[in-house]
DNA sequence: GACTAAATGCACTACCGTTGCATAAACTTA
DNA sequence: TAAGTTTATGCAACGGTAGTGCATTTAGTC
């Protein structure tokens, strides 16, 4: 058994071929990745099955989706340790606009926002547009 | 000529009935509100029309387009005096997840972002999520 | 191997944003 | 005012993405 497939397990998902390839292909990427792009990496992929996978994979805390504002929803692998399915991993979201690229900005935390009376938070999503340092030269 | 005609045209937008009506309408708002909110407002109401009529208006800095994650686009007036057509007036968002309703926190501006090396920032969006003070009792 | 539960493939829906184009309205100028 | 020009509107259609229902396959369980 690889580590890829004792990790999925000690996660609770059943390690099959097309999640660990899912998961693979996360891994390799250091950036967020849209369903779309998913999809195209593979020759035979079905985009049911990879939309399934990585529902399951944030809901066991393996991914965490980012609305970066382009109108489809990223994906990225939790850092290590992570437990974004008990308590929320708030970091900075960065998405270049002219490579089109979304980054984790992992180091960057949401420090707890200032609100108005009566007004609770349960989550914050903080996304940043510009230029990425690939893109600055 | 009315006092929302002269605004209208003093930001170089033809004071059509329409637009009129569509201005009048977010101004009853204290909320930010999609186009299909928009639509259901009028008896007769044309969604491209809308559509437009709110793409003009953000172009010439009368509204601006508010991204609180839910999938629909949201549109708010924008404050007297802001210069939104020139310059960014960066406030944070808040979006209730039990009345579903988004709400502009115009006076939480965001305070510029500490980011990675050779990373530059154009725009921010900070949108929160949570219960709003009419929903928290 | 029989049984059961989960994963996958395929088809299809819903919704939103967006555009093209013909028509109608408004503004301009002679 | 009438002709000409610009702008706004109405209608139809497209494209992309998220999401669901259901039959089939695959994978664990006994
Ligand atoms: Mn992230
Ligand atoms: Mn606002
Ligand atoms: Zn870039
Ligand atoms: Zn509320």
């Amino acid at each position: 058994m690889t580590a890829i497939e004792q990790f999925l397990e000690q996660k609770n998902i059943r390690p099959t071929a097309m999640r660990i390839l899912v998961y693979q292909f996360l891994d390799t990427k250091e950036i967020a990745v849209g369903l779309t792009a998913i999809e195209h990496a593979f020759d035979k992929a079905e985009r049911t099955t990879l939309y399934r996978t990585l529902k399951t994979f944030e809901e066991k805390g393996v991914v965490h989706q980012i609305d970066d504002g382009t109108g489809t929803t990223k994906y990225a692998l939790c850092e290590a340790g992570c437990n974004c399915d008990v308590e929320q991993d708030l970091h900075l979201h960065f998405h270049c606009t002219k490579c089109n690229e979304t980054t984790c900005l992992t180091d960057h935390k949401i420090q707890p926002m200032n609100l108005p009376d009566n007004f609770t938070a349960e989550d914050v999503n903080l996304v940043v547009k510009g230029i990425c340092d690939k893109c600055n030269d």
